[in-house]
DNA sequence: GAGGGAAAGTACCAATTTCAACTAATTTAA
DNA sequence: TTAAATTAGTTGAAATTGGTACTTTCCCTC
């Protein structure tokens, strides 16, 4: 028989929905009126420059990214063409590519840093105070880790 | 000048955007697979099975749901040639138009909710203390709130 | 009670995402 | 050492989403 949510624990799993929901939508618009570039982009932008060699895998980056492979190859496609990243083949395993960051994805993701930054300052980091924010963080640390060993990413 | 995340900051951030990512996908598979359901789709039937008459008017709907009224427009369209809701006119303003669930509908619903409810405690609910998960509710509350008066879902 | 602006909803088009099929290289194992 | 199975990555078509323009109706003010 199915245990039923209180009516705490509903209100408290849509505000979970409601508050990611607000939050994205507010950091992807900051990002796209002001840089033309997606929030999705700018993930990509910021693995990337992690990175020794400012290069990554392809599977690599869709696992890091959380995106299936085949949306990762149209993505980065994108973001080729506009000159963000280019390709290059992987001498090791020649069924492999890695993305790299070019120079002009590098100046783009400095431009929008302090936009994106300030926009989870003030919209989410900001509005709670450091130990409310902290159990958040540890909430979805655990929720994370238990939903971690799923592989849905197939494709 | 940019104030950046610290590293606990960046932490608690990412183990937000991976948790809900995650959470989101499992339950949408789960629905998908069982039922044949996307999670859109099923939190339109919730809202609409909650109301008196089982209508809602498809601005309220689009604003209950956050989607964009564009969105819900295709997504009322495609669920009323799934036969789960229709469409009827709204005879106070006659502009307006109520998305109302049919029979197929609530069964439907009946049908999926034991599985996305098992699925919202087995990878959320029951992953967390009591404590836990209201902080993640508390803290996501607040957010919300700083975020609500934003109104980006014009169209 | 007429005109102008705002609101509800849809429709169309472009962009993104998903799904399934496909190629090519690698690994496994007989 | 070769055949089968797996893995990396891409591709193209179909489905979903987002943006904007458009129609109809309503509301407000004069």
């Amino acid at each position: 028989m199915t245990k039923w949510l209180s009516a705490d624990e509903q209100q408290s799993w849509r505000s979970f929905i409601t508050a990611w929901t607000l939050l994205n939508h507010q950091l992807n618009d900051d990002l796209q009126s002001r840089h033309g570039m997606t929030i999705a982009d700018y993930e990509i932008l910021v693995r990337l420059s992690e990175t020794e060699g400012r290069r990554i895998r392809m599977s690599e980056l869709a696992e890091a990214t959380l995106a299936s492979r085949s949306r990762l190859s149209h993505q980065v496609g994108r973001m080729e063409t506009a000159g963000l990243v280019t390709r290059e083949e992987c001498t090791e395993d020649r069924r492999g590519s890695f993305a790299v960051l070019t120079d002009a994805g590098w100046q783009a993701l400095v431009a929008a840093a302090p936009t994106h930054v300030t926009g989870v300052r003030t919209n989410l980091v900001d509005v709670l105070s450091k130990s409310e924010f902290k159990a958040l963080g540890d909430a979805c640390q655990k929720v994370t880790a238990a939903n971690d060993q799923v592989s849905f990413y197939g494709a």
